[in-house]
DNA sequence: TAGATATTCAACCAATCAGTTGACTAAGAC
DNA sequence: GTCTTAGTCAACTGATTGGTTGAATATCTA
């Protein structure tokens, strides 16, 4: 079974719109610090801090170099995640499920 | 793109490992409020707030017969959160990814 | 050397969270 | 009717969270 402990801090990592937006971003490549706050309307101190969560939840990693830090997307950790998803994710999913989305087909939320 | 505050809701409420024995626990069927407070060391009221969460997520649904409520496991948002990490889950696995699993082969965490 | 840039750290604040207890509502059992 | 069982609600507590500001630490530039 999977750490709970860990599956604790990914979710918590991955419950945060600023925290998703900064994985979004770093799906496209490296990024520094400054660049990841820039978008987002927040001091820099508290772009600082989302990073570090992301960070001691393993969901990305930091190189320095010089006075920079670049921080790139650690993929291990969040196939974690959805691993632990798949599971339920596939849950009674064909037979019921299947017939549901056919059902309510756009209600869908 | 999936709206925000949807995954921001469904995230938290599977960052707590409570919360997600209780997903365990209906992925095996239908439970009642007690039946998922019976295994946790916690009061009754307690776990009643931590079924009120993931029904908010829209995680788990509700049915009640006479004085029982009868929860159940809701795929389609689990499915949700799985389609999200789908992307990022993916994100250059395999060229690098597996490279780097052969060689720290069992320095996994 | 001095000044600017990149980033973290520490202290603080307001809001939320996980848990408790005690009182309440509703439904079954006798 | 009365007692018990199933569950929620309200109020409280201590811990955590997301944000701020101001100061500190390196590093680069001139």
């Amino acid at each position: 079974m999977v750490d709970q402990e860990t599956l604790d801090i990914t979710f918590a990592a991955l419950a945060d719109p600023t925290r998703r937006a900064m994985l979004a971003r770093l799906s496209e490549g490296e990024a520094t610090v400054s660049d990841l706050a820039k978008p987002l309307s927040m001091s820099l101190a508290g772009a600082s801090k989302h990073i570090q969560v992301l960070e001691r939840a393993g969901l990305v990693s930091r190189r320095r170099d010089g006075r920079q830090h670049f921080l790139a997307l650690e993929a291990r950790r969040l196939r974690k995640a959805h691993a632990w998803l798949q599971h339920y994710a596939a849950f009674w999913t064909q037979a019921l499920d299947a017939l549901e989305d056919a059902l309510k087909e756009d209600t869908h939320d």
